[in-house]
DNA sequence: CGTTCCGTTTACGTCAACGTCAACTTTCCT
DNA sequence: AGGAAAGTTGACGTTGACGTAAACGGAACG
């Protein structure tokens, strides 16, 4: 069924825009079929969005993504390949839990600091009530 | 005892550059006596420091963080002010939280796919033992 | 007196991941 | 044929928070 693909169909799908997608190629993370000046992105084109969008969730530079993807690419060395993956997987990882505990405590702070100035505003309201 | 500081011993005590202090009152959120060339650093430029590193922890911008210091300054209209702090303070948590929980869920994919990982790593070690 | 250190100013560079705009060409629809 | 729609390229802009370099001034030390 699914072919190929035109950059708006590839847009609406993975919603991103056509700016991204030839950044990327530009990038050389994608590699759609060019018929005449026309993009045409394939399964495998696809795959690899797929990919990409993972990775950046993940925390992933596009950079560190293009060389896990060129790494897919070469097939060969499997295992390491996969282990490269996973060591620097485990990295982010690692990151982004210190991330989130350093996000935890901001967040901690911040509510005393609000709570402290819920308390502020009460006086105040009590002041002016007088 | 202590009256003013020198850039040095507020980047040491602070844990910042001296671009950094002179970045901040480029900003104009430091206001930091002029002793011929050199810079000197009162007890409010420091309660000031203190609350700028306190608000990009909570992920202000330092814009936000000097308009915020600027009411303070003006010191009139208190409720106005701290009314306003409060509401932006309250919008900064919920951006928190709302990107704490999407990492929570990124590093719990993520440890789907590491565990995947492993066990195709498993598989190869099998694969190589043979 | 020389050197070294700390300080200053101005201006430009950096990084990431695109957005924005202009000026074209190509394709589709009527 | 004519005009909109969709595509293209290339260049430059954006954002934030500084870093870096150049070129200079004054003072403290030995």
């Amino acid at each position: 069924m699914s072919k190929v693909m035109t950059i708006r169909e590839m847009c609406d799908a993975f919603d991103v825009t056509p700016r991204t997608l030839r950044f990327y190629e530009a990038k050389e993370l994608l590699f759609p079929i060019r018929e005449g000046q026309r993009r045409l992105f394939t399964k495998r084109d696809r795959a690899r969005l797929k990919l990409i969008l993972q990775g950046k969730r993940f925390g992933f530079s596009l950079e560190d993504i293009r060389q896990l993807l060129d790494l897919y690419d070469m097939g060969d060395q499997q295992f390491t390949q996969l282990n490269r993956t996973y060591e620097l997987a485990q990295e982010r990882l690692a990151d982004m839990i210190s991330q989130r505990d350093e996000l935890t405590g901001a967040i901690e702070d911040l509510r005393q600091q609000l709570k402290w100035g819920e308390e502020r505003l009460a006086e105040l309201k009590r002041h002016a009530a007088e």
